[in-house]
DNA sequence: CTCAATTTGTTCGTATGTATG
DNA sequence: ACATACATACGAACAAATTGA
């Protein structure tokens, strides 16, 4: 569960998905503009592909403009990031947490231990531990997102049952107890790779929304993490413009 | 410039290219639940591949439970699509404006004739006439989007240079005598096709937001109608939520 | 009921593209 | 760069299910 092979021959060139997983560790800043990539013997290693594959994938974010390459050097992420539009918007927490009564998640997996599996975030400072899970969310049966959440320990132990089975923010909306000082979703735009497909009853390099949700609270700290990927078929983002 | 070819031979095989065409308009409502789609010939016909192709599309679309299948009787969109996820999110036009100021938008072409080439629209009726052109909107050299304009004529011939060089809507907002009554954008998650693709500078079947802008005047007439299509990887959506 | 037309499913041969070692 | 195995795409022919005359 936690080695899992992202990549999976179906359809979509293995090169064409191996891609998809570097386009995505660019953009995310995992690989920052400038960032020496590992080798391609390196890479293939990691995703289990030859190093012709590594290497098709490459040119194909070369031809994209998201990295050169030079013999005997290397290659580096362009310095692409002054062109990168961030849209902003405004939704009301309360309408929020309404949107997410209907979900009925079911759970995938729990991390045993309590482990804090996240490494970095860019606001707030860390809990001293997190329960993970990764679960799917249904409406009317079909599958319609994934979520791989970490919660602040002190906080899954005060209702384990309900808070690893029902929408988790409106139980932390409703805890007395827990002071929410800020939230924020962040949202791309990708393609579904194996384990997101598998999950969500898609198929490989069907288009997806992956979002990351944050929630601090009053004391500065992370205390919900969530990284999802939602079907793309089953989204719309309406933005209403108000005067 | 009317009659492009959308799908092109690139690495994503042609049937996955043509089942996100089919898709886009099974989830726009184009094909809506229960439509029987044409026959695989039509089909086939229409986007200049062979019927075996349009039978490999037509099983992904199966296999992704978008639409069923029957010999001698043809293809159907599924029913359940009505359990599609609407976010509704609000940004104030100032802020919309704004962010639209550093464009620097390249026309490709303009259609000759000013006829109204919109069909539908959802809400508020048509302009007698439209200018339509396509445009790409660059930072700093790098293609971000690609967007299809239809604009109200009578406003086209108010000022046909500027409007068509510059971002459109802060032209808009600044004319005393147009009164914007309503906007909204509707956003969605595709793959780049063929055409856009190449606008974009970018590569067959990568990720792309894809979204229709509509804006209403205070007679409820449509005067400006864009079907844009975002570089994913250059995009970044922030929500954030207000208590 | 039979027949013909329609529509999807299956198979074959060939050429090209993908993936590995 | 090469050899091998498998997938994609085409045209064409044929099989099977459905509909209506």
């Amino acid at each position: 569960m936690l080695e899992e092979t992202f990549l999976h021959r179906d359809a979509i060139p293995l090169f064409v998905q191996l891609a998809s997983k570097m386009r995505r560790r660019i953009v995310t800043g995992e690989w920052p503009p400038g960032h020496q990539l590992p080798t391609l013997e390196q890479i293939g290693e990691e995703f289990g592909v030859s190093r012709v594959t590594v290497r098709q994938a490459a040119e194909r974010l070369e031809r994209e403009g998201l990295i050169w390459r030079h013999r005997g050097k290397g290659t580096f992420v362009h310095d692409h990031s002054t062109l990168r539009r961030n849209f902003v918007v405004n939704a009301t927490w309360r309408s929020f947490i309404q949107s997410l009564e209907g979900m009925d998640p079911a759970v995938l997996w729990v991390s045993e231990t309590a482990d804090p599996l996240v490494s970095s975030v860019p606001e707030g400072h860390l809990a001293p531990a997190y329960r993970s899970f990764r679960r799917v969310h249904c409406r009317e049966g079909t599958a319609y997102s994934v979520t791989d959440i970490h919660l602040d320990d002190r906080i899954y132990q005060k209702d384990p049952e309900r808070l690893l089975n029902s929408a988790i923010l409106p139980i932390l909306d409703a805890m007395p107890e827990v002071e929410i000082a800020s939230a924020r979703q962040e949202f791309t735009i990708g393609a579904a790779d194996y384990p997101a497909a598998r999950d969500l009853g898609t198929l490989i390099g069907t288009p997806v929304g992956e979002a990351t949700n944050v929630v601090v609270d009053r004391s500065d700290t992370v205390i919900y993490l969530a990284n999802i990927v939602f079907r793309g078929d089953l989204l719309r983002l309406d933005i209403q413009f108000t005067f």
